[in-house]
RNA sequence: GGGGGCGUAGGUCAGUGGUAGACCAGCGGACUUUUAAUCCGUGUGUCGAGGGUUCGAUCCCCUCCGCCCCCA
């Protein structure tokens, strides 16, 4: 028979405080200052009249040492599992052998591991088990744990940089009645009482860009979006997305925010702006090379696939590299394929591949001396791309007509769902000033920092398919 | 949707055309300083599911399911 649990238990140090607090002790000595600690049991040693077991908590480890001369319910000890909760109090003394340990006077079982236990020594590694039941994944491996704590130090020192640089966060409507300017399948819902269908949005930039015309000069946003798309090593439907507008700035200015925040953020996590991912060092230091996009297919095909070509060239080009196209497709969209397929995987040190065709990008003002692109760019690192930007597109009359440009582009590729977002139109209409956006997908950023291969790994719980509907 | 890989005990994994094994965990026992403790004893299972070939299939073939990777 199991006793009932606690409700609660005064946990006077963590694991990792005794273990610091006590470095000093010799070994066989006694303390003489009694602790509670609490945590699973991870690895459990009965020795006759003696009885090891590994604590663990969030902070760490510290052995607990039982023995029938001085602990309470010693035969109740001795039959923990592993993966049991405990709660133990006892005086901190370091064994003969040197381990530093609560001797265990009086302790309490806190929950019990009733489902095994992953092998001891190489955890669980099967990784449907690992997605499915991550708690499992986070008790059973420390490679996840870490992931997990990166993960939230990396958003935490996001804000505390952004918030240092006078950036406000606020939280925008996930709820869209009209489909975001970003290229994506949304998710359709539908609130009963407006009877209205609404979209799970697909981007923040809409809402944050009508609060910079309210006045709200930098403004940022950390939060998830949703993407009715495949999932990949890269992708999961939903993920999480850094936004953030600063009036008066324009896309040279993104550039510097942007290398400058991941270098703080390598620092933080790593230790240092040169990390290693895949095997091979990536260096984050600023200033990142900047280059247009035509100058990087260039280098990479070794001949101009850009605006300055014809139609029919950037076709032949996209044929001569297995670039599948599509024949209502314009110059510029022909480009990002061709660039997409052929340059930006083989980009692996960050690169912010500027100067974008304006066809392929409805929310990002002209560029100021290029005809045909916009100031637009993507910050590109391992292959990937890490953050995207613009000098945005104040003008409501321009807007207007990309915004009709795309729909048009969208209904034509078989997406019903397309509308011109009259609301935000009337918000340009009251005035945006000059503005630089940016957006930076964080959980690429957490793989990137943490040497993750998949996004899965950086994703508490990722998207998989239902275990029910088996027979 | 196409291609490749994988699926064996609670966990980590071997393995063979003659219905299965190791280690760990579990269970019983010994042990007063262990460190993946050790030692003795002990049980593990629809070999992912279904069908086929065969005297006989976990193994060979087909279909399906699930997971991973690559491509579209």
């Amino acid at each position: 028979m199991t006793p009932e649990p606690p409700y609660r238990f005064d946990q006077t140090h963590m694991a990792a405080d005794v273990v610091a607090a006590f470095d000093s002790l010799e070994p066989g000595a006694e303390s003489g200052q009694s602790v509670s600690v609490a945590g699973r049991v991870m690895l459990h040693r009965h020795q006759g009249k003696l009885d090891f077991a590994e604590l663990r908590d969030s902070s760490g480890a510290v052995q607990l040492f039982a023995g029938t001369g001085w602990t309470g319910a010693f035969d109740g000890f001795t039959a923990l599992s592993l993966g049991d909760w405990v709660g133990a109090t006892g005086e901190v003394v370091r064994t003969r052998r040197g381990e530093l340990s609560v001797k265990v006077a009086d302790w309490v079982l806190l929950a019990e591991s009733r489902r095994g236990f992953g092998d001891k020594w190489k955890g669980v590694t099967d990784v449907d088990t690992r997605y499915r039941q991550r708690e499992v994944d986070l008790w059973a491996n420390e490679d996840s744990r870490r992931t997990l704590l990166a993960r939230s130090r990396l958003v935490s020192e996001t804000r505390r940089f952004l918030e240092e640089r006078r950036f406000i966060e606020v939280e925008t409507p996930t709820f869209h009645p009209v489909v975001g300017g970003a290229d994506a399948r949304p998710f359709v819902t539908h609130h009963n009482s407006l009877d209205v269908d609404l979209y799970l949005r697909i981007e923040e930039e809409i809402y944050l860009k009508r609060l910079v015309v309210g006045g709200v000069e930098r403004v940022f946003e950390i939060g998830r979006v949703f993407r009715n798309e495949g999932l990949s090593p890269r992708h999961n439907p939903e993920f999480t997305m850094l936004e953030l507008y600063q009036a008066y700035a324009d896309y040279t200015d993104m550039m510097a925010i942007s290398e400058e925040l991941v270098a703080h953020l390598a620092q933080e996590l790593t230790g240092g702006t040169v990390v290693e991912y895949a095997g091979r060092p990536v260096d984050l230091t600023p200033p990142w090379r900047r280059a247009p996009m035509a100058e990087l297919i260039e280098e990479s095909i070794g001949r101009p696939a850009d605006l300055s070509c014809d139609l029919e060239d950037l076709r032949r080009v996209a044929s001569d590299h297995e670039v599948p196209f599509e024949a209502r497709w314009g110059p510029g969209k022909l480009m990002l394929e061709i660039y997409e397929k052929t340059t930006e995987t083989n980009l692996w040190d960050p690169v912010f591949v500027c100067d974008y065709p304006q066809e392929v990008s409805p929310l990002a003002r002209v560029h100021r001396s290029r005809p045909g692109y916009v100031e637009r760019f993507e910050g590109v690192v391992v292959g990937r791309e890490l953050c995207n930007a613009f000098s945005e597109l104040t003008d409501p009359d321009d807007q207007r007509t990309r915004f009709e440009a795309q729909v048009q582009e969208k209904l034509a590729a078989g997406n019903s769902d397309a509308r011109v977002d009259e609301d935000y139109l009337r918000a340009l209409e009251n005035g945006l000033p000059p503005t630089g956006g940016l957006g930076m997908g964080i959980d690429r950023l957490v793989m990137l920092l943490t040497g993750a291969q998949s996004i899965r790994d950086v994703i508490a719980f990722p998207t998989l398919r239902p275990e029910a509907g088996r027979p």
